[in-house]
DNA sequence: CAGCATCACTTGAAAGCTCAAGTAAACCTC
DNA sequence: GAGGTTTACTTGAGCTTTCAAGTGATGCTG
């Protein structure tokens, strides 16, 4: 019905950077993972055991730890389960809940990991942009995501 | 063999935020194109084809107006064709050239699409941003753009 | 406590992307 | 101009993700 909101110049200026990060970045990311023979989605499963309590977690817990669908996650931990990184046992206390569990080896591997990727995140974003930049766009990231996806992140539980 | 340069706490706030909203909003604009049976490699597809000259491009050019592989591309196309919204045809001047256009149909569908999906990219982004913050933003993408993928937009060549 | 709904998770098929290999045309280069 | 290289694109297999459906276990309700 009413007139559609085409961007003006600046505006269209400032989406394609959008889109050239929201494009790239990831595919970076991936790039040094691939390399380590994890997806950034796996990692993040491994990483988000790693800081749990004795290091395991409830499947669909931990699929919102790490931005996933539950089915995303089922197949993912397959994968890292075949490769003895995590084990999955049913919950004692609820038969119907899996917990998973961040194996020695696969600790060994985030270990392995983590440096390498820690690097490919500094040297994509952090070492081009000045402390400042970096507040600013963390902030207006975060204004956005809060409003593509309130209740983001999980983790964040408010106290009362 | 030097020590892990790891993020410090703002740094880490910052990088959560970043990550959401790489993983979010591209999600977003999916589903909003989706909905019109579309992906957004295929919209930018149509997208490019339509600002073209005679609404027709080569496959490589293509690929890279639209950001994606060649391979991706070919694929995409396969798609587009069959729903007859572009055509293929070999180039007379070069018979390895596979030059792509876009049906009337297709423009068609473009239209129709567009205006949605420039709403979605508006609810998402520019409604919950000061006109300062977008700038700001873009400036700061492009800067980490520019990092990761130098040479990147394609269709920006520099004049003599 | 029987019956039904809900919850937690898994599974398999379909879709899209990547990568490696294949095809054909055009360009050297001697 | 024959032989080999490069260019432009297509194809098919493998992998990951999504979506819908399936399997048990648990909770509710009369």
């Amino acid at each position: 019905m009413s007139e559609t909101r085409w961007l003006n110049a600046k505006e269209l200026d400032a989406w394609r950077n959008i889109v050239g990060l929201v494009l790239f970045l990831p595919t970076r990311l991936e790039e040094a993972l691939q390399r380590n023979g994890l997806n950034f989605f796996e990692y993040s499963t491994l990483a988000a055991l790693s800081d749990a309590p004795d290091q395991t977690i409830q499947m669909s817990s931990l699929a919102d730890l790490a931005n996933g669908s539950l089915s995303r996650l089922s197949h993912a931990a397959k994968r890292l389960e075949n490769r003895g990184w995590i084990e999955r046992h049913t919950s004692p206390s609820d038969r119907r809940v899996t917990l998973a569990t961040l194996t020695k080896e696969g600790m060994a591997k985030l270990v392995e990991v983590a440096p390498s990727h820690v690097e490919s995140v500094r040297q994509a974003v952090f070492d081009t942009l000045t402390p400042q930049q970096v507040l600013e766009l963390g902030a207006i990231c975060g204004m956005v995501v809060q409003n593509i996806n309130p209740g983001w992140p999980p983790w964040e539980q408010k106290e009362t």
